[in-house]
DNA sequence: GGTCTAATTCTAGCGCCGCTAGATTTTATG
DNA sequence: CATAAAATCTAGCGGCGCTAGAATTAGACC
């Protein structure tokens, strides 16, 4: 390997210890504790080092929420395949979705709950994102009149419920009833279906 | 006037002052632009004196956010009695609570968005936030089945639409159809009416 | 009106933050 | 081995939330 190749091995290394190290630290302590100077510490590295990789501190906390678009993406197209045509799938879609957060809390608020210099719904949205959201709108289920608004509908619900519940604002128990009662609004048979079963919270 | 109440009267006017001027920083500059030392400039005294009322700048927020959570509750309940009996009571506390987010953006975030002392969902919850709940529980009518359990869901709903549009993550455009769609979604009449009209994003 | 005490307010500083300029060290090249 | 380039570090900037103790002001009492 040419000299020139190890600089390169060494310094995507590098990166992703940073990345590592501060998805580490947010989950451990929260992202107010994820500092350069901490990171630096953690990488044993000083602090300008981490900007010779990232034009600041909001770009770290970017590349951990692209790595979290693409864990989603991954996450959401596994179920969208897993039950093709059963419908269950805009289910299991919306629990993997809140699963997802749930299980990586932190990097789901970096991705969709802190300020972001990511653009959405644009040009230079990633690519994971819109991978992303395009499972939510598959989901939904062909023959939907406006699936990728209504996608965003759903995306919304999807997010509300798992933030207010996330940030203690309401009972993280029930989680499960209050997503099969959005699974079930946004079902295609729900608007040819009968009065829905009562569902009770946990 | 007695001496004591003078000060008294000082000590609260001065405590007002304070909250007008974090409200009003935030919505010029956003939350990070309001710092105690800027706050302890605006109204002309050190920065200790901020000490003198709040135990800290999360007590300021919160303050905030309690009066955004009055605000909410009156806006509410005076769409819930405004048109009682009549569908479109849901329809009215759902686009009343989407404008008080749109119209109120940094009072929001304060109340729903950033990391807060405020519980949720407990005994020392404000009154006034659960006047805004309760106001939502009544806008789904009677005879609802789990209908404090069935408001989560919607304020669910509604929060991530108003946070995920705010936040740039959805385009903003389309608001007034996206509500549309829940608000039918969430209607009594949604259970037992058939295929929905389609809807045209903005 | 003067003195003393209590209340109020201020100054100065702590430890930390994100970030950068220039110094120093290390590495690679000839 | 010397030199230049690259890499890394030190030191510091301006700012943050917050507090201890100094200084000032106000009120009570004589």
């Amino acid at each position: 390997m040419s000299i020139a190749e190890r600089k390169e091995r060494q310094r995507a290394e590098r990166y992703e210890l940073i990345l590592a190290a501060a998805r580490e630290l947010a989950e451990a302590e929260g992202w107010d504790a994820v500092t350069t100077r901490r990171l630096a510490d953690l990488i044993n590295y000083s602090q300008p080092v981490l900007y010779s990789h990232f034009k600041g501190k909001a770009e770290i906390m970017a590349a951990v929420a692209t790595r979290g678009f693409e864990e989603l993406a991954a996450r959401l197209e596994a179920e969208t395949v897993k039950a093709a045509g059963a419908g269950g799938v805009l289910r299991n879609v919306c629990a993997a979705y809140v699963d997802f957060a749930r299980s990586h809390a932190v990097v789901y608020e970096a991705m969709f709950v802190l300020p972001t210099n990511i653009k959405f719904a644009s040009d230079d949205t990633p690519p994971a994102l819109r991978a992303a959201f395009a499972a939510l709108v598959a989901a939904l289920g062909p023959d939907r009149r406006e699936p990728v608004f209504l996608a965003e509908v759903l995306w919304g619900a999807l997010h509300g419920l798992v933030v207010l519940m996330q940030s203690g604002r309401i009972p993280a128990s029930g989680a499960e009833a209050r997503l099969e009662v959005l699974v079930e609004k946004f079902s295609d048979k729900a608007q040819v279906s009968g009065p829905l079963e009562p569902h009770k919270p946990a």
